[in-house]
DNA sequence: CTCAAGGTTTAGATGGGGCTAAAATATACT
DNA sequence: AGTATATTTTAGCCCCATCTAAACCTTGAG
């Protein structure tokens, strides 16, 4: 239904290209949910416009100009998201969706000036960096949660912003970046891990574990 | 090229609407800078939907519901409009345009946000009334500057925002809303009128004198 | 009261993004 | 290597907003 612009699809494939190293058509039709007749479609426009290389049958890869266009939307997304928390009070997990339309607002003058009212951020309110206006962006910060030992302490630095339900939940027991934890247990095989938040303990399960990312504070 | 919305059209067609009282195809069509064949089609639309009556060859009339939601449009517009001045230090002259865009995030949630973070705002920088959430929206305030005579004194409450460059002008000399200003003298039939603005004199020809609406004060 | 002028509507086409179904190609397994 | 399965692309169609050119009213002036 709702339609998908060139801007949408460069995003897209930046996000998939930072961790998978084949973007396909068929993964780019299932994260953005089109058909992939669509996508064949819309990676021959990026190609003739000079914002991938595309070889048929193969994958896709970005361009530095699809690159620069893909993090300036990425910018703009994650400087409003700072906004809709620091000025409009949004929770967490909802800031994700609404700022799904501003990224998509063209005026540069606009981007500056709300980068200039909220002090020049250099993360947003889930621990993603934001690229500068010159199209440059910090790597990612944190290990994944599950990679920490029990007995250790850490510093929550980012969330996954893709599952709005499980943010709710993060949120609603503190789980939030610049939080400190306590990780108290692990199961074995993989089981769930006992940490303490605030000084409430939790058990959180893999997927939940493989949505956080910490810093593990030396001993 | 920049394709227009249903929202922008009953926006367009409202506003004819206040100072017109024939809403004409080619009305809408000059203004909202598309073919008269275009404004047919979506005239055609939009009765379909119910947001106005449409009798062919004669024109236009909103019915409460398209009225309902251009006030919505109107409403987002100007409170926009607000936030770009008060929050990103916009010059007036710039804000219209801006604000075109921002109009049309579809997110009540938003809105209703932003107009708290503004407090509640009755008018926008211009001058012009915003709507409420349920629809209604005040008289537009003031009479024209040309009625003003010479060694009255008045108070700026509005300016149309539809020429930015005029725009331009009245900012660089003050004459903004909430400023004070005296009518020194007029020159006869409809001549240019010379005001004291911040203690320097101006004189302002027809066309300025029709974008500037004052409260004159009582001697 | 006719008819030309001018505003309005229809006809037919374009470009953007989307879809399903069928054909083409690649990969993976025996 | 040969074939079955999975992925990708093509073909053909839809919807939306727009345009130009041509046909169609309305109206107002002679």
């Amino acid at each position: 239904m709702s339609t998908k612009t060139i801007e949408d699809y460069l995003k897209h494939i930046y996000q998939l290209q930072e961790h998978t190293d084949q973007v396909t058509t068929s993964a780019i039709a299932q994260r953005m949910d089109v058909s992939a007749a669509s996508v064949t479609d819309m990676i021959k426009k990026l190609s003739e416009r000079g914002y991938l290389h595309y070889t048929p049958y193969r994958g896709v890869e970005l361009t530095p100009e699809g690159r620069g266009l893909a993090l300036n939307v990425l910018r703009k997304h994650r400087l409003w998201e700072v906004f809709l928390v620091e000025y409009l009070d949004f929770p967490l997990h909802q800031v994700h969706e609404e700022a799904e339309d501003l990224e998509h607002l063209p005026s540069t003058e606009l981007v500056q000036r709300l980068d200039k009212l909220l002090g020049y951020p250099r993360i947003d309110p889930h621990g993603d960096p934001i690229p500068t206006a010159d199209g440059t962006i910090e790597d990612q910060h944190g290990r994944l949660l599950a990679h920490a030992q029990p007995g250790q302490s850490a510093r929550i630095v980012r969330v996954s912003d893709t599952n709005p339900e499980l943010l709710r939940y993060l949120e609603s027991i503190g789980l939030v970046p610049h939080t400190e934890i306590q990780i108290k247990s692990r199961a074995p095989f993989e089981g769930p891990m006992v940490v303490e938040v605030d000084g409430v303990e939790h058990s959180l399960g893999n997927t939940v574990m493989n949505h956080i990312f910490v810093n593990i504070h030396p001993r």
